[in-house]
DNA sequence: AACCATACTTAGGAGATAAATC
DNA sequence: GATTTATCTCCTAAGTATGGTT
């Protein structure tokens, strides 16, 4: 305890909260230099403990993770070892620094008060009270570190009462919302410019109800003019009347009347979503079909059966035998194996074919593969099924879920999502997730919310069953809801990303980023001046600020202990940057998905030095970078610039900046596919930027090798070509010089044996596919086959091959083919080849670059999809080259919307 | 501030389908 | 035309963010 005291004693301050986060000129030096002589006593750095007046803080509440629920976490992420930090400070921590890892930490978490002391973050919990002993006994132990304390307690009052000043200032500003929202007219118009009373009046609940009657199941397949029609009159509040006559001609074709909703300038306020709401609820995934007698699990060698409730599980395990990923995950068994006996407890176990209870106590003793190859029977048998029949198991599925496909929001006919309820399984969780291989049980109705109009008939729950409860939440865009039984969280049914309501958010969500552009100029002069606030809060904040914005980091809310250990920008832990001077940091960590963000990058001298301070000891592995900082904290600030600005809206202005940026830059020329192209490397470039990433598929590096060889057979041909011209002009060899006519060295003479084998040996396969197939042919036409004669005379051809080269191989010269062969043509051909070859290479490149990068991901939800449609009309290339079938539909507002001029 | 409940967006992978290639 | 490869769609996990409660 004494130890910790450094940290302590600036608790005390707990009227006057301000001092502890100050950060010294002197530190600020001292960061400037090397290393601090003694770390420790930088008051800077030593967090604030004691609970605040609530007034000045913006203390983080949260400190380190050695408090309360902080998660603790082992570090090992990537496995780093980060060796100049800690190694270094190890040797002159001062003993009280013997911090634990935050796994240690975690272990003691009950007991460890006194302990942690040390560990300012614990302090929070702490009540006053003894916050402030701490604190007192820690005098002692520190003197200079407390007198220095003590003296900023004042200067730091006053200058805390001035930032308190300029902060409710700044809160000021925000609330004056409806001003700012007039002078940015292009902020969010939907939510906000609301002409507020006016919606829905008097709507016809008449209609509504006549509707409600009719079971929707029939509605959307029949007739839609009737519903479609209705709806404007309800909308339209007497502007749009063209549009509704239009909508009105359209249904009546039995068209989808188009509700062009970004035209429509009333809207409300976007709390409220919807008037009236209709839909037939969900659907319910397949009964459990048990498996064949003949199917069983074998345990120990022995085939035992099991009850359905324990086979289920089973085949759940046995389903996914291909997937290694998962099964070769140990965590993944352990936690299949914990639910699966406990179902196996609860059902008595299995039975050898005596009807004796057998036990099933090792994973594994337990062998699936009879189940796996069952289902993979079935999988096979499901794709030889002729075309035809496919296609009618598939359009009678259609036909029995097309009821849960859509609803009627407003009246309008709109896609539902995701109306299937996710089927029991067992969990995926990705990365080192502590749940993953749990048993995600089936979904009843009892467990179901109902979200719907209160007209609207309530979809009938499946037969002797109820739903968990039927709701008419105006403010949600959520048809249904259920939790879900591993990690509690959540689960929606909601509308399909091509509806009015996700088009809407999309369109805000662009419109909000656009909106940024406005302020990002004061926002980053801002962030800069904080860099060297004195207040610890304040440089954390704003050195967080940059991350996200120069490097595109999520914002990193805290997680808890059974969820994987990945990071975000506030979450970021001491092991996951690394600083290398003079300004270089090294960012490494894992983030969403468990998906690896590794990236070395120059910051301003300012950040780097923080990130030093916000890394000196005592902290260590384990430890918040920013550990004054939360999500909550970072995002009311950015508010305080624009409303509605938040971390992440900085990822999609960043994404769609950058993307409008480069396809300024390109020049329209070319064809369409290198127009293409080009649009897909601005992609690609902001898919980098925001670290979108996929695995590489397996079949990559084979193919890698594929094309490479490819390379190579072309400039042998080149070489061979080469050596024609001589064949045909032998004083040829002398003009263009000897050089000219070598082979490549690395097309030794070991490696061109092995390509003409294999050329060889290829033509010899095609020439006996080719055969063969043209005997079945005969025997289809019901003529006889060819003899086997005939081959061997076809196979002469490879035959011819293999000589000449043999040929060449011990000439050493290769004779002209073609007919009159020239120098001149032959030359073309070279040309021709090492054209070919240019573009083998290129594509190689290409797909090197691309094979771990996902463009999609930004494309869907990052880059203004407007940018795509004025590239497209501005270089005349079809959008269908952009956007595929489902992109054009949830992007038919922006579509629709934009002429060239438009600009992000 | 911590914690929880809630609701919505963003994300990669599996499997289905379409396109390219042999 | 069959097979391989690229692309698209579906699925659902994993984030962000907010508001209420203690």
């Amino acid at each position: 305890m004494s130890s910790s005291d450094d940290d302590t004693p600036l608790v005390r301050g707990k009227t006057q909260v301000v001092s502890n986060d100050r950060i010294s000129k002197a530190e600020d030096k001292a960061m400037d230099k090397e290393v601090p002589s003694n770390g420790h006593v930088e008051p800077g750095i030593s967090i604030r403990m004691g609970p605040v007046d609530d007034m000045d803080v913006d203390e983080p509440a949260t400190n380190g993770n050695a408090g309360g629920k902080r998660k603790a976490r082992s570090s090992i992420t990537n496995g780093k070892t980060y060796k100049d930090q800690s190694s270094s400070e190890d040797d002159d921590k001062p003993l009280s620094k013997r911090r634990r890892t935050s796994q240690q930490a975690k272990a003691v978490k009950d007991d460890s008060d006194s302990d942690l002391s040390d560990v300012p973050l614990k302090a929070r919990n702490l009540p006053k009270a003894s916050a402030e002993q701490i604190g007192e006994s820690s005098d002692s132990d520190t003197p200079l570190n407390t007198k220095l304390v003590k003296k900023k307690e004042e200067i730091e009052k006053a200058a805390a009462k001035e930032a308190k000043a300029i902060r409710s200032k700044e809160k000021a500003a925000p609330k004056r919302k409806p001003k700012i929202e007039s002078d940015s007219d292009d902020d969010i118009p939907l939510a906000k410019k609301k002409a507020p009373v006016k919606k829905a009046p008097a709507k016809k609940p008449k209609k509504e109800e006549s509707d409600s009657d009719v079971p929707l199941a029939k509605k959307p397949i029949a007739k839609k003019g009737k519903a479609a029609a209705a709806a404007p009159a309800k909308k339209g509040k007497g502007k749009l009347k063209k549009e509704e006559e239009e909508d009105q001609d359209r249904a009546a074709d039995d068209e989808e009347e188009e509700y062009r909703w970004w035209e429509d300038t009333a809207k409300g306020d976007g709390t409220k979503k919807w008037d009236a709401l209709e839909h037939n609820g969900v659907v319910f995934p397949p009964e459990y079909v048990t498996l064949p007698k003949s199917v069983k699990l074998i345990y120990d060698g022995t085939p035992v059966s099991l009850q359905p409730e324990a086979e289920e599980a089973a085949s759940f395990y046995g389903g996914m035998l291909n997937s290694t990923h998962n099964i070769e995950n140990p965590t993944f068994n352990k936690n299949f194996f914990e639910d699966f006996t406990a179902i196996l407890d609860k059902t008595g176990h299995s039975k050898d074919k005596d009807g004796k209870t057998v036990k099933i106590k090792k994973f594994e003793k337990c062998d699936f593969k009879p189940i796996f190859e069952h289902y993979e029977a079935e999988r096979t048998a499901k794709k030889a099924l002729p075309a035809a029949e496919k296609k009618a198991l598939k359009a009678e599925k259609e036909t029995a879920e097309a009821q849960y496909m859509y609803c009627m929001w407003d009246g309008r006919k709109q896609k539902v999502g995701n109306f299937r309820v996710e089927p029991p399984s067992l969990f995926r969780g990705r990365g080192e997730h502590p749940k993953t291989g749990r048993i995600k049980k089936r979904v009843l109705p009892e467990q179901i919310t109902i979200n719907i109009g209160e007209k609207a008939k309530v979809p009938a729950p499946p037969a002797g069953h109820r739903w968990k409860e039927v709701k008419h939440d105006h403010e949600g865009t959520w048809l249904a809801m259920w939790q879900e039984n591993i990690n509690g969280a959540y689960k929606y049914v909601m509308l399909a990303a091509n509806s009015d309501i996700k088009g809407q958010s999309d369109f805000k969500k662009f419109e909000k980023a656009r909106e940024l552009k406005k302020h990002i100029d004061r926002i980053r002069q801002d962030y800069r001046r904080e860099l060297k606030s004195e207040k610890m809060v304040d440089r954390q904040r704003a050195t967080a600020i940059y991350l996200i914005d120069q490097f595109a980091l999520r914002a990193g809310n805290e997680k808890g202990e059974d969820e994987a250990d990945t990071v975000g920008c506030c979450s970021l832990k001491f092991q996951h940057i690394t600083l290398r001077p003079p300004e270089t940091v090294i960012f490494d960590f894992l983030g969403k998905d468990s998906i690896r963000f590794y990236d070395e990058v120059k910051v301003d001298a300012q950040v780097f030095k923080n990130l030093k301070i916000f890394k000196k000891e005592p902290k260590t592995v384990g430890d918040d970078i920013f550990d004054r900082l939360t999500t909550s904290a970072l995002n009311k600030h950015l508010t305080s610039y624009m409303p509605g600005l938040t971390a992440k809206v900085f990822r999609t202005y960043n994404a769609s900046y950058t993307m409008a940026r480069l396809l300024k830059s390109l020049k329209a020329t070319g064809t369409i596919q290198e127009k293409v192209k080009a649009y897909n490397d601005a992609n690609r470039e902001v898919a980098i930027l925001c670290n979108h990433k996929r695995t590489v598929a397996a079949s990559h590096g084979a193919s890698i090798d594929k094309m490479n060889e490819k390379i190579n057979g072309l400039r042998y041909q080149v070489w061979r070509t080469k050596m024609m011209m001589i064949d045909v002009d032998p004083k040829i060899k002398k003009k263009k010089g000897a050089e000219y006519f070598e082979r490549p060295e690395d097309l030794d003479n070991e490696w061109v044996k092995h390509h003409q084998d294999a050329e060889v040996e290829e033509m010899r396969q095609k020439i006996t596919k080719k055969f063969e197939k043209d005997n079945e042919k005969l025997v289809a036409d019901g003529e006889k086959e060819m003899k086997p004669k005939e081959l061997t005379e076809r196979l002469e051809k490879a035959d011819e091959l293999a000589a000449k080269y043999k040929k060449e191989n011990k000439t050493g010269k290769v004779e002209a083919e073609g007919k009159g062969p020239t120098v001149e043509k032959l030359d073309g051909n070279i040309d021709k080849i090492n054209q070919r070859i240019e573009n083998m290479k290129i594509q190689m490149e290409d797909k090197e670059g691309n094979k771990e990068v996902a463009l999609g991901t930004s494309k869907i939800n990052y880059i203004d999809p407007r940018l795509t449609v004025v590239f497209s009309k501005k270089f005349d290339v079809p959008i269908e080259k952009f956007f595929s079938k489902t992109l054009r539909e949830k992007f038919d507002w922006a579509i629709k919307s934009v002429d060239e001029d438009w600009d992000f």
